[in-house]
DNA sequence: TCAAAAGTGTTATCCTTACACCCATGT
DNA sequence: ACATGGGTGTAAGGATAACACTTTTGA
């Protein structure tokens, strides 16, 4: 490289360092509902990940109770990859078994601070998606929970225009559609030459003949911060939510946490159709009904039972073990397990839904 | 949180300081061949970049020309986001207009060093895949690259065995495949308890009535990695490659660029299937084969050109410019734009490629 | 006996794949 | 005239989506 090029002075470096954190996004299927592990936000926590330094506990109650997703620094001493550190936190912190684990995406605007020289905070947060099966019978990791201050909360509780399993959720039509087209609509009368923002309402939301498309978790949740339609758009901005502290639509999360929730939500509805994750959450074996409903609660859309029946039973991802179960009320139902050898048989074995139940 | 509980002491935090590196796979598409910016290795880019800072020039000629990919710093105090960082640098460096841009990876492990500890590099690397029309007419571009030491070049000769538009390459069948099973062997037999990596041969490189998906290019680095079969295997143990510091299978690059470019590559196949990257690197009109031979060159695969025609037309992907081009011998050829509304009609507007042809 | 959930069968429709054939241009 | 690449039609087979219907349990 010639002097003259323009690069950069290794001397300068240590300016240049960042640390580096670790996110998770746990989740579980409990219940019939996805669960993803929130921790409570305690002034320990605020002092690793506030956007800056000088926020404290004290600006909190803005907002009532926020939570967060089990954070950990990533330490290039101890551990060779990004993923078996993120492994060796979580594991210690929470004494759960991580199946799957995904790597997400990687942010560096982490508060969002309209002046990145203003944002002292130098950290860049990889997000993770991990998959574990609860298991509630587990002393130890009940007691793990309740000293880490952590919680299994159902996803739609931060997204609860993504629930579409009993048709189109109330609110949306009611609700966020309304102040969405509110806001594109000034949009387009403040700046008439800028992107249209109702072309993306009709992208992301599927309104005016677009689809509801169940993987644009993340595009939507950016769509609504950037209207100013959810808490965080305000706290970044170090404004008061216009709501009294309480939560506009969806329940808040700190910093970009709902982001990093979102993508993985996002990731794993896509993945589910061609890769066999959904067994990731389910117990060795299974009714074809479990099956099912587990895959609703991710996807979030209602499922045509005789269809799925085929698509999963012809698409040979799952094999009869001769077992049946009584537990459902009414027959019995027979039980099946993941037949291992379809990885190796089929590019991309996973559910391919199609568009249509 | 308790003080019992397992936690980070925030006044170790500078010990954990890490350093981010953004790596670019930039790439075009130029001759019907999928090329990518190589750039030279120079004493300059090694200091930035060396697994560990004890490496010198002096090592290098071990392999011959090994190149990287463009790479740059990411400064937390003058840029917001990530991927700002990551154009800011590229524009200055190559005067190229990048088009689209998307994250890959963020390893953590570069050299992957055995012993971490030993390894001082500190040093996250985020992976970005990027798109551009080359523009070869570009004066200033060209000079840009001439004092940057930087090159296009065939993706495939770093992956030759990932060529198939003419067929199945033939160092597959004699050389690769061969070498894979000599060591599948030999790991069934000295670990017959482990995973067996017959199967991986099997689901990656679809032998023994497997299929080969064109998408899992990465896998298929990884397992040559493992197996020994290409020279990064060899430089990050510190031996000596047995080939008499020639190449092994496919051209070697610096530390894990090779890694970051099958990534890219594995997702751009990927992402080709469902959403319309492809348009990036056409000209803004284009013949119906001229985009085919794209998609071919991309995908690495041959398609049926009839049915390619219909698939591009009925998923009203483009529309008609009402030109024709006689450029290319023959009947002229009706020239078509890329019709936008498109991403709004669909929720997965892309290339749908079925497995066959 | 009836409700509840499991499980089977059938049909219309659309999309994929494959094959055969015609058209417009330059040499 | 004919080689070259552009462009169209159509039929077989398989997957999808939507039906209606039977079976087996517990209360």
């Amino acid at each position: 490289m010639s002097p003259s090029t323009p690069t950069f002075d290794a001397d300068k470096a240590s300016a240049r360092a960042v640390e580096v954190g670790l996110n998770a996004a746990i989740i579980a299927v409990r219940d019939l509902t996805p669960v993803i592990l929130e921790v409570d936000l305690t002034e320990d926590t605020l002092r690793h990940k506030g956007p800056d330094q000088s926020m404290t506990a004290a600006q909190l109650p803005l907002i009532e109770d926020i939570g967060a997703l089990p954070f950990g620094p990533f330490d290039p001493y101890h551990h060779r990859t990004l993923e078996a550190g993120l492994r060796a936190w979580v594991e210690q912190q929470t004494a759960l078994k991580l199946g799957y684990v995904e790597q997400l995406y990687t942010f560096g605007d982490r508060g969002r601070a309209a002046d990145p020289t203003q944002d002292r905070s130098h950290e860049v947060s990889i997000g993770y998606l991990a998959l574990t099966r609860i298991n509630t019978s587990s002393p130890q990791a009940e007691e793990a929970l309740e000293t880490l201050g952590g919680h299994w909360r159902s996803w739609y509780r931060y997204f609860p225009w993504e629930d579409w399993r009993t048709g189109c959720p109330a609110m949306l039509d009611t609700q966020l559609l309304p102040a969405l087209t509110r806001w594109a609509d000034k949009m387009q009368n403040d700046h008439p030459k800028g992107p249209s923002p109702h072309q993306r309402l009709k992208q992301f939301f599927g309104v005016e003949g677009g689809v509801w498309d169940e993987e644009r978790v993340l595009e939507r949740y950016e769509l609504l911060y950037e209207a100013g339609l959810v808490t965080e758009h305000f706290i970044d901005r170090g404004e008061a939510p216009p709501n009294e502290g309480r939560h506009l639509f969806g329940h808040a999360m700190h910093m970009d946490h709902r982001r990093i929730l979102a993508t993985a939500i996002s990731r794993l509805r896509a993945k589910l159709k061609y890769r066999p994750v959904v067994f990731e959450l389910m117990e060795e074996s299974f009714t074809l009904t479990q099956l099912q409903a587990t895959v609703e609660a991710i996807s979030g859309r209602h499922l045509h039972k005789q269809n799925f029946r085929r698509l999963v039973e012809q698409g040979q991802l799952v094999e009869p073990t001769g077992a049946t179960s009584t537990a459902t009320g009414g027959r019995p139902a027979a039980l099946f397990r993941f037949r291992r050898p379809v990885l190796a048989e089929r590019p991309a074995p996973g559910l391919r839904l199609g568009a249509n139940y």
